[in-house]
DNA sequence: AGTAGCCGACCGAACGGTCGGACGGTTTTC
DNA sequence: GAAAACCGTCCGACCGTTCGGTCGGCTACT
């Protein structure tokens, strides 16, 4: 087996990492090949060693973020649970995800849009595809009386939307725990699209995350 | 009284629907001057005798955005209204306004944060008093017992991210009315907040917007 | 000897921005 | 009332800089 775990990251990685960064901070447009390769220790010139062009490597951070995230929420939308906990389950793992390689999905989710033209199709029916998994957990919800009759593409896009806007505030220097911010917007998409409310009273005295206004001191 | 409204707008008012529209497609860093210049049917030379520089274009941009937006939101978070009916009143008006200068508000989501350092603190403090009111209306209910007891900051960001996420696949050419859309986003908001269902069964026949899978095919 | 990795020097193109002046319509001056 | 001064608007030509990308060659390990 050809090199194990690797203490040190190789310079492609490093390379990758560096652009999700500066792409994430200044934008695609608003970095530039130098700076990338600076970051990442080493000069143009040899970047060019590693990736072809500046839109191969914002390809391919989009790729390594596809190829992760998606199969976690397919198998979530396939489980063998009522739907609002798949719902719940699927945000969660969203959030958390995302927030895991901030970065890179920020460039997902921001910069995607620059990609050139025959790349940007295989991202977008990629990105489709992930979205897929929402809408299908939400019509089977809707399906079974679990949710509310909501237009499903309308609710992925809601709950999709309020999801990605963590990548804009959060910072992990900060108070909120991943697991924090991830169940309590969770819980605010269920909580949205469901029908009933699980009882009147209740959640006797449930952590409640209360007050403190000023949490996410938004940056930029 | 010096000219009456006119049919034909302003270069200058011309030169910035352009930049916006640029802006929105292309990025702030991918759109250059000459482009916009074009779009408004003049040269480059003749934009620097209307703006001072690029910065300046994408400034006054978003201050028109914010000076029109914010006084309606500070409007309905003052009304004397329950807190449930503010916040699908503030977020109904919230899309709307978005989707109605779609161009303009993107650039305020999106390229807001390429501002130069100066500018961008006015941007920045201008934002964050626009979030206020959403942050009051929260706080309220929050306190009244009206809505659930969460995190003002964390929620108030969730609405605000859903909503804001409206500019990204919205197209007037679509199936959708603004009014559709907004109507739908405030209800999630305000259902993913309410301390309770307002009755255990009913609204009986509602209008229910049902279905329809693939409603905002996705561009970008 | 081969090759993976890296670098300095370089290229043409495009960038944001400047400058001096042309043009046409008003206002001032004689 | 004509001439002169003025002004808003626009333009072509140009500046220095930076961009993405190329190329030939150097090094070090296998």
């Amino acid at each position: 087996m050809l090199e194990s775990t690797r203490v040190t990251v190789s310079t492609r990685e490093q390379l990758l990492r560096s652009a999700a960064r500066l792409f994430r901070e200044q934008g695609f447009h608003g970095t530039s090949v130098a700076e990338i390769a600076s970051a990442a220790g080493i000069t143009k010139s040899s970047l060019y060693h590693h990736f072809a062009s500046k839109q191969a490597l914002l390809g391919e951070i989009l790729e390594d973020t596809v190829s992760r995230a998606t199969p976690a929420v397919e198998a979530i939308a396939a489980a063998d649970l009522p739907a609002a906990e798949r719902l719940r389950e699927a945000a969660r793992c969203h959030v958390v995800e995302l927030i895991h390689d901030q970065d890179k999905v920020a460039c997902f989710v921001e910069e995607g849009r620059y990609l050139a033209p025959e790349l940007r199709e295989v991202f977008v029916a990629k990105r489709d595809r992930y979205e897929q998994s929402f809408r299908r957990i939400l019509a089977d919800g809707v399906r079974s009386g679990e949710l509310r009759p909501v237009s499903v593409g309308l609710a992925s896009l809601a709950v999709l939307g309020m999801c990605n806007s963590v990548v804009h505030w959060y910072q992990s220097s900060g108070p909120l725990s991943v697991e924090t911010v991830a169940e309590e917007f969770a819980d605010l998409a269920v909580k949205s699209l469901l029908r009933e409310q699980p009882s009147g009273g209740a959640e006797p005295g449930g952590r409640s995350l209360v007050g403190s206004s000023a949490s996410g001191t938004v940056p930029a």
